[in-house]
DNA sequence: ATTATACTTGCAACTGAGTTGAATCTGCAT
DNA sequence: ATGCAGATTCAACTCAGTTGCAAGTATAAT
């Protein structure tokens, strides 16, 4: 989404060393302006140079637990992932049902909802994923 | 969620016979107060009868299609199906990442981010899936 | 009643997306 | 140089479906 985060930088917050390969990862979801699967990531990472899936998958999940990454569930079966700095807050996507392509819509509806469902909630939520899935622009004309 | 459902009526509805599996399948469902997945569904007609689990998945995946259930994606790897009638409009759901437990929320404020959402998307959009993620109360006790 | 046809269910084998456990490899501290 | 922890790899496995095709069942046409 961006290259205003300072990736070795965000590493060594989360006090994790930046390794090749996790600046990779870090890299390929910066430059990317959607959420990727793990299965994108490790193909654009191996255009570069050779990776084991394992060490990606170990990776993504590690930045997931820290909160470095957001992994999202979509209607697919993969998970996918984006950045999770301050650039990038949380906020709703849309998934194309034909295509499968994701967008990132604006985060302020989220931010209502979830002040709204908070309340109700207690301390029981710390988190909120909203999804909007129908047919994209494209995928409407080609039909 | 409710035996308020005349099942074989609402097969009929959208146009699709009521074989004796087909309407277990509802049956589990209406009988269940969350969310199920493919296999728990699978297990509760087994403990009846006996099936194959491609019958049951292809059953999901046409009634889905059709609109009779809904089915959601969670952070857990399987999806969860529920039922998709008048008694059950669709609401936000609560996923414990520990025990896994999906619980059903109220569904105005869902209505409310649809209502916000819907606008700037125009056609686009067709569905809102809204999840919360959390630890339940159960399991906060727990640790 | 008999055949034709379409729909439903079952079986076996397969796929995609991860996950596991153990083996190496690498960088740094002694 | 040697030892050690952390990072990466490899092969094998799991889990949640999918696929293609065969067999069963219901309904319609003769």
């Amino acid at each position: 989404m961006s290259d205003l985060c300072d990736f070795p930088r965000l590493l060594a917050r989360h006090g994790v060393k930046p390794t090749a390969l996790r600046l990779a990862v870090l890299e390929v979801l910066g430059a990317a302006s959607k959420a990727l699967r793990a299965q994108e990531i490790l193909e654009t990472i191996r255009a570069q140079r050779r990776v084991n899936k394992v060490t990606v998958y170990r990776i993504l999940d590690d930045f997931t637990r820290r909160g470095i990454l957001r992994r999202l569930a979509l209607e697919d079966r993969a998970s996918h992932y984006e950045l999770a700095c301050e650039h990038h807050p949380p906020h709703p996507h849309f998934q194309c049902h034909s295509c499968g392509q994701v967008q990132c819509l604006e985060p302020a509806p989220l931010e209502r909802m979830w002040a709204e469902l908070k309340g109700p909630l207690g301390n029981r939520a710390d988190r909120i994923d909203v999804r909007v899935e129908g047919v994209c622009h494209k995928c409407r004309e080609l039909s």
